[in-house]
DNA sequence: TTGTACGCGTTATCAG
DNA sequence: CTGATAACGCGTACAA
């Protein structure tokens, strides 16, 4: 690996001199511009280029931030992962990204592992497994700046970055309402989670507004489940439970995507069609809603905006510590607004 | 942040002595059990944490690999990152992960960056895509071990670990035979990839070994675009127009997973029923593909496994390098056996 | 333009 | 045996 000497040496000047000219310092303009030219020109035959960590190590920053996911492969920790990836490429941070695969063991691992790396700023994208475990301790406890995506912890302290889980919950009454549906089932959150708690706020709000009554015979709550993919099971499951008590009701609010895809499963299997029996709305838009036939009507999180505000909030706290402008984060939750996708699971009342 | 040198004066030794201990060195063996057990101590109540870019400024290793994805949105890709993690969380590893999205420049910059800062190899998770763009030279120029997941680049030389297409494309045949359909569709991936070569491949083995006519009129080409995504509308035009002229089939073999979710959708639309009129198989096995109803039968890609592999091949061509040890990874493609997955999209010739 | 101390941990060598 | 000293890895930045 070619070094900074070895370039210096081949240009015949300092390694002060190269590292001036190659970063174009403001020393730059005291150089020769044919000593720069040859620099240059040396450095790029020889294919040198600069060990990041001997720079990091002395200028006291590493250019890197960590992501924490609960499970890359939820497409809700994808997406927010594409808009964060964007807002650091932007600004040239490289990201250590982490699977915590719902473990609190490998959550403390990697919180070390990238503490000992000088991750800048950390990002976590959480889901409510987050809760059990008090991991927010380990968070709070270092001073490195923190934004949680996707989830409000209660009291946790750390900046968040959420969609608006109230409006979000508010649109789809709306909708669902205004296709003439009234006796609506509900597939709620599990029952600690704040989100859910939000969403079904939203619901309550909208209900209230038009003076329409809740059965509550119709409302089920979720389990929590560490496997993502686990909504998928619980939303068949509680819906085939509500079939057979023969209940009546022609649409269906779900937590979220994934029970809704369940929910439809149990639906057609128990050979009603989806939307013309039921209309069934879900929650987040994660890619496999729009692939499904039909494709699933949904409030959508803008999840690459969730990601991009996130980093972007981040590189902001990451500043204020360094400037020690100690106003830095807001300590409110970002709150960014949903946007109701409709698609083919609902229709008119039938 | 609290360094070596402040746990030494703490613990009234020399930081040498402290690295000793604290990495449990050869050398430890000659501390004094008491002087151990302060440094220890003292090294916890000060909350010292190593800094691991000076450690790897010294040491010449970084721990760390760069994985390059073409689109992290795409379920292909995460199910590869979840198998490389886990390998990497095995051996201490963290992975600075880059996505490309299909970008050329991207990738460049990327592969700059991460050079930059010393990851000790490239993992590249690949679509046909990266064919297009020759930047397989980029990678064969730098030193650094690298090995391309998910697509077999032709004679590019870089170690590759693949799904063994034609084992998939016979299988799927050889389940779709089996269950009495003998004019099948087939929506065959971009011309040019290796991939759908090779699954075509498979496909006529069988059709040879039980004396089937393929109907040329039935076998249509995606075209390839840039869209990880664009599979579905892709999938559902071909069909479309495939129902369009009134050809007659009993089953559709699509390329991949997301092809045949669109292909479904055309379907449907059609008013036919899936898979009572017209049976469909994927290839993947991609998250949505449990998730819709009817659920997909499919040729599942052990994408973990592919991922995991291919860390192990990488880390394994890294001590190579170092023990000098040329004879270091395979020339071969590694070839991983799918594995047909039977949900609901396949049925009996109606 | 350059010399050189510095950032931080590791490890070979040396002294007690 | 027990521990310390100092060179080293590489780029940066300030004094000269």
């Amino acid at each position: 690996m070619v070094t900074i000497r070895d370039v210096a040496k081949a240009s015949r000047v300092s390694t002060a001199s190269v590292s001036i000219v190659l970063n174009n310092a403001p020393l730059a303009r005291h150089v020769a511009a044919a000593t720069k030219e040859r620099i240059l020109r040396v450095a790029k035959e020889m294919g040198y280029r600069p060990n990041v960590l001997a720079r990091s190590l002395r200028r006291q920053n590493s250019h890197t931030l960590g992501i924490l996911t609960f499970d890359i492969r939820d497409p809700f920790c994808t997406g927010v992962l594409e808009g964060a990836f964007e807002a650091m490429y932007a600004v040239s941070y490289l990201p250590f990204v982490a699977d915590v695969r719902n473990e609190r063991k490998r959550f403390e691992q990697y919180l070390e592992m990238l503490l000992e790396r000088r991750v800048e700023g950390l990002l976590v994208i959480a889901n409510w497994l987050f809760m059990d475990i008090d991991l927010l301790n380990d968070l709070a406890q270092n001073k490195i700046p923190t934004v949680i995506v996707g989830t409000l912890m209660p009291q946790s302290g750390v900046p968040t970055v959420i969609t608006d889980n109230e409006a979000g919950g508010y649109a789809a009454m709306e909708h669902l309402y205004a296709l003439g549906h009234r006796k609506i089932a509900f597939l709620r959150g599990p029952r600690m989670l704040t989100d859910a708690a939000l969403r079904w706020r939203g619901v309550r709000a909208f209900a209230r507004s038009r003076k329409l009554r809740l059965e509550p015979k119709l409302v089920l709550d979720l389990p929590s489940l560490p496997d993502p993919f686990s909504g998928f099971e619980a939303g068949k499951h509680l819906t085939g439970q509500l079939l057979h008590q023969n209940r009546r009701f022609t649409a269906l609010l779900a937590y979220d995507d994934m029970t809704a895809l369940g929910a439809i499963r149990a639906l057609v299997q128990s050979g009603l069609s989806v939307p013309n029996d039921c209309s069934v709305v879900g929650f987040d838009d994660i890619a496999p809603a729009a692939l499904g036939t039909p494709a699933l009507t949904t409030v959508r999180q803008p999840l690459e905006r969730l990601g991009s505000v996130a980093v972007d909030t981040v590189l902001k706290a990451i500043r204020a510590v360094k400037d020690k402008t100690l106003h830095g984060v807001a300590r409110q939750p970002l709150v960014i607004v949903p946007e109701l996708v409709v698609r083919e699971t609902t229709g008119p009342r039938g």
